[in-house]
RNA sequence: GGGCUCGUAGCUCAGUUGGCUAGAGCGCACCCCUGAUAAGGGUGAGGUCGCGUGUUCGACUCACGCCGGGCCCA
């Protein structure tokens, strides 16, 4: 077989070159042939441009080169210091995490907040920006762990911990150079890491003052658990992922039938049960009662399945359904009742397979949605269960025998005082997900994943099963490991969000300031933030991992500080964990980093603590005084990482820039940290400060591919940022960015980098004509002075335009919105200079003389569009505008200061000359214009603009055209004469065939006659040479 | 399943409180220029505004329901 080679892109292009190339040659020689003779050239004698500023940007050689200057010239610090006393404007940059190389996530993050921070800049603030890394955590840990392997077993924490942070290190390293080569500005030689001592002491003394105001709280509760990494997860820790499992409908067999309410009409001598349904089977042992929807009304049915009859409880409403899926027939209804009596009637059922009887209760969540409407209840297990274990008080009777019932220690409306129990939040799931010694026997020791089937053949074998299916739905799977998480009961620490505060409660503080005091950039934001915290459960903030800042928690030398029952929150009993003991910590942290945690004994890291004079020490602990310290146990949990990330406004925006910058004036991130980061921040300033950490948040969407899929390595459809640096440099995937509508989705693909690319290359080839035009103008010597004449130039026409692309783009940046910039300096390079203002005064700066008044003006005019257009895209094309900003002064980038040390211009700074308000009408008449050319020009055959000529009927109600030079409409239309006639039809063309061609100028403006060097040329070229 | 959100020319985007034949740029087609030259210019062809049903004199715009994406959650 033979494999024909595929012309790449770049030879393609070649190809097309040159076929292009070819028809050129042939039909110059055949004009040649036509012509006789020797043509006479007058090239020698035009002002052609000239401009060190060359055509191909070479993005990824020279990028690199400016990167290194900017580092050498410590350009972030003269900024700085050039703006010191200017109006700040407080902008915080988001930790990414110390893990893997930046993505494009990371690409568009960190080029949108560049464009923030230099466009802030450039508009005269005083911007310090501080990048940052979230540096401790389970990825990295369960990263460095997973490759010690079997070593990893043997170590004590410090072991893994200093691993963990030279790892950390290094990838702050890496994506620090990564983020630079986008050519983002920041302190990149300060920058901040949550794993630093100050910023763990400031996190420390953040959580000091929630646990002053009462906000944080111990307690066991069900949370998302790993069972992979044997520690709690918080919600954003959390991924969903398609998981199958089964679906089980099952009998319990009612213990007390007599107690059946009667309209039920249960016949004698009969089983009857409550069929309930779980999607969970592995929770079953942890059973401990049956809720019921009150207003709900429940049917008793009888039906036969594989030849046994039985007789159940459940919903009316879903009894057809489940009973016809299950396969029964004969299905009869024999009675029915509301859920409200069903629940009062003091129901006991027994569990299919442990030896308990349990009661039914009512749950307001309880729905008829799914199911049949009898919810198995395991408050180890779920968090609704565990809201109904509270409110019930669902305890075991005995702690000891083998049989046991569980009980309500306190039904609704009686849970008063000392009366009420505290419930049992019974989870018989260990930390590595297997079950303890308090199940049933075959179930001991065996991990709840192949519990599953084993509890599914138990309570077939035993009839208890009335059907099951499996079904894939999507699970919430631990962000790093992949795995499958469950909910199980453990000891955890809490931030709660329905503490009353003196303000309030967090959750009320939030909705109140989300809703009134913060700006969202897009505005649905808002809602969407709302919503989260309004539905949000009490944050978890320990785990139990070693790569972390430790919770200063101390426990009494034995036992546990929560008691035999646990659940509740009795402080004075419980571990030392107070402001002054927190606080007193911190100090130690801001010494020797949080390693001291696990290097010192509890009385160095209580050093100038003092139980006996601190109120709120437990009682065990404050007898002893100071000399009981070394006595204490130290916790084990570490924070949530989000909580410390989530404390940045305090240790990098109070305590490094200074208090005066707090509230910050904006947070940009992935729409994802409305639940992550944002809401972290808010929720840790609120209950500190009473004070949202910022005054806006702006956030972008998640990168999809040109189908709109979303990205991921699985499916393939991904970039990576480093071959598009290699491809097309960075100012073009900045261009990208800013002509990008960040609000929702974003598509990505590489042909869109092609086309960024393109645009850019037209930018840079109009800035490039600006330049050439500039060769021999002397700003300070030859500058023009317009006057009050110049007003109908075209000069002053295209300052009129470039003071309103100014007042636009200035407007546009300051409202962050990037794409309005981009696209209005496209359009005016693309179409306002590059089809009309710069090939209509092509002719005078080429062939007028090179001093005379016309072509200074003009290049006054040129000068300013340069200069202004380079600052203007300062922000999105930071290597190119400063390599334009170096030639426009014809110095070399080195020598001059840079042009991210300036600011936008203003309209004040262009001359002062008023636009004649006729230009208006005569730019939307040049269309007709050009139309009525290009006509003529098909139909008759004039090839060429400068054969033609315009007669153009005055309409003196719309403009009149007599203020205006004709050349510069001429020109406008890239014609050799136009002339404004009071009679005649509107446009008509005209033919300059017959006329005599200049053939210096190639214009057939009516001037051109042989003169005295033996050319023919116009006045115009005739004066330009002096002859 | 729930909350928020998106779906306008081949592509990227505009379309302000419902109101003229739905716009721009790129790309494409055809043409010009060869003194911005692996540049520059001109003209032109492209759309059932995801689908459906309503409200209205009038719907890309409002309501509801579908379809298809995205983020967050259950």
């Amino acid at each position: 077989m033979v494999h024909r080679a595929t012309p790449s892109p770049a030879d393609r292009q070649g190809f097309l070159f040159l076929v292009r190339r070819r028809a050129f040659e042939k039909r110059r020689r055949s004009a040649m042939t036509q012509q006789t003779g020797e043509k006479k050239t007058y090239k020698d004698t035009l002002n052609l441009p000239k401009t060190a500023f060359p055509m191909k940007a070479n993005l990824v050689q020279n990028e690199p080169a400016t990167l290194k200057r900017w580092q050498q010239q410590k350009l972030y610090e003269k900024i700085r210091q050039a703006k010191a006393g200017s109006p700040k404007y407080v902008f915080h940059d988001g930790p990414p995490y110390a893990n893997g190389s930046i993505h494009l996530g990371h690409l568009l993050n960190k080029v949108l907040k560049d464009l923030v921070v230099r466009s802030k800049t450039m508009a005269g603030f005083d911007v310090p920006y501080i990048p940052g890394w979230d540096c401790h955590g389970l990825p990295i840990e369960h990263k460095v762990v997973s490759e010690l392997g079997e070593k990893a077993r043997g170590m004590v924490p410090m072991q893994i911990r200093k691993r963990c942070s030279d790892y950390a290190q290094k990838f702050v390293k890496l994506q620090s150079g990564q983020m630079q080569r986008l050519l983002t500005t920041a302190d990149y030689d300060h920058p901040y890491q949550t794993m630093a001592a100050d910023y763990e002491a400031a996190v420390l003394e953040a959580f000091a003052d929630l646990v002053d105001k009462g906000l944080v709280y111990r307690a066991l509760k069900p949370v998302h658990w790993s069972i992979e990494n044997r520690t709690a997860l918080a919600d954003a820790e959390l991924e969903y992922e398609d998981r199958e499992d089964t679906s089980v409908y099952v009998l319990f067999e009612v213990e007390n039938a007599a107690k059946l309410p009667k309209d039920l009409n249960v016949p004698q001598d009969t089983t009857v049960s409550l069929m309930i349904w779980t999607t969970t089977p592995w929770t079953l042992p942890a059973n401990m009662a049956v809720a019921v929807a009150s207003q709900a009304v429940y049917g008793l049915y009888s039906f036969e399945k594989q030849g046994n009859t039985s007789w159940a409880v459940l919903a009316d409403a879903l009894a057809d359904k489940v009973l016809v899926a299950g396969g029964a027939s004969n299905v009869r209804k024999l009675g029915q009742c509301d859920g409200q009596i069903l629940a009062a009637a003091g129901i006991a059922y027994r569990h299919p397979f442990a030896n308990r009887v349990s009661p039914v209760v009512f749950a307001p969540y309880v729905t008829l949605e799914d199911g049949t409407g009898l919810v198995h209840t395991a408050p180890g297990h779920g968090v609704e269960d565990y809201q109904t274990g509270l409110q019930w008080g669902l305890r075991f009777d005995s702690h000891d025998s083998d049989f046991r019932h569980v009980v309500c220690s306190g039904l609704q409306g009686n849970n008063k005082g000392l009366f009420r129990l505290p419930p049992d939040i019974y989870c018989p799931v260990r930390e590595d997900g297997t079950f303890d010694d308090t199940v049933p026997a075959w179930l001991r020791g065996k991990l709840i994943w192949d519990a599953n089937k084993l509890v599914v053949d138990h309570l077939r074998q035993s009839g208890h099963l009335f059907f099951d299916h499996t079904f894939t739905h999507s699970y919430p799977h631990d962000w790093r490991g992949k795995s499958p998480v469950i909910f199980r009961a453990t000891e955890q620490w809490f931030v709660g969000v329905d503490r009353p505060t003196a303000a309030g409660t967090l959750r009320q503080l939030g909705v109140k300031v989300t809703g009134q005091d913060v700006n969202f950039l897009p505005g649905w934001g808002r809602n969407r933030m709302r919503g989260m915290l309004e539905s949000r459960p009490d944050w978890c903030v320990s785990r139990q991992r070693a790569w972390g800042l430790p919770i200063p928690a101390f426990y009494p030398p034995s036992g546990s500080a929560l008691g035999s029952a646990g659940g509740y929150e009795d402080v004075k009993a419980g571990p030392l964990l107070t402001a002054a003991s927190v606080r007193a910590v911190a100090d130690v942290v801001r010494q020797k980093g949080s390693d001291a945690w696990f290097n010192l004994p509890p009385e160095e890291l209580l050093k100038g603590y003092n139980p006996s004079t601190d109120p709120g020490a437990p009682g065990w602990l404050k007898a002893g005084g100071v000399s009981a310290l070394p006595s204490l146990r130290k916790s084990a949990d570490i924070f949530d990482v989000w909580f410390e990330s989530g404390c940045s406004w305090n240790a990098v925006v109070r305590q490094h820039l200074g208090p005066q910058n707090f509230p910050t004036d904006l947070y940009l991130e992935g729409s994802d940290q409305h639940r992550g980061w944002f809401q972290s921040s808010l929720l840790s300033s609120l209950g500190v400060t009473g004070q949202s950490p910022f005054k806006t948040v702006l956030t972008h969407g998640f990168m999809v591919d040109k189908d709109g899929r979303k990205m991921s390595k699985s499916i393939g459809n991904t970039l990576e940022v480093e071959d598009l640096l290699k491809d097309f440099g960075a100012d073009v995937c900045r261009w990208w960015v800013a002509s990008l509508n960040t609000d929702n989705d974003i598509k990505v693909d590489q042909s869109f980098f092609q086309l960024a690319g393109e645009e850019y290359r037209k930018v840079r080839n109009t800035w490039r004509f600006l330049l050439s035009n500039l060769s021999d103008f002397n700003p300070a010597k030859d500058a023009y002075a317009f006057g009050p004449a110049d007003a109908s130039s075209l000069d002053a026409w295209i300052l009129g335009e470039l003071g309103k692309l100014i007042a636009q783009t200035t407007q546009d940046y300051a409202n962050l919105h990037f794409r309005g910039v981009r696209e209005a300096m496209f359009n005016f390079c693309n179409d306002t200079l590059s089809s009309i203002y710069l090939a209509a005064v092509k002719d005078r700066l080429y062939c007028d003389k090179p001093a005379s008044p016309r072509r200074r003006r003009t290049q006054t005019a040129i000068y300013h569009l340069a200069s202004a257009l380079i600052r203007l895209a300062g922000p999105i094309l930071p290597h190119t505008a400063e390599e334009a900003w170096a030639a426009l002064h014809q110095q070399k980038p080195e020598a001059i200061d840079s042009v991210h040390l300036t600011n936008f211009p203003s309209a004040h700074e262009l001359p002062a000359v008023a636009t004649h308000r006729g230009w208006e009408v005569i730019v939307s008449q040049r269309d007709a214009w050009l139309k009525a050319i290009e006509e003529a020009r098909q139909q008759r055959g004039m090839d060429n603009p400068l054969d033609v000529g315009l007669r153009v009927l005055v309409d003196p109600t719309a403009v009149d055209l007599a203020p205006f030079s004709a050349v510069d409409l001429a020109d406008l239309c890239g014609i050799s004469r136009f002339e404004a006639v009071p009679s005649g039809p509107a446009i008509e063309v005209v033919d300059l065939r017959t006329e005599p061609r200049c053939e210096r100028s190639w214009k057939r403006d009516g001037t051109v006659k042989p003169r005295s060097d033996g050319g023919w040329l116009s006045d115009r070229d005739a004066a330009a040479l002096g002859l």
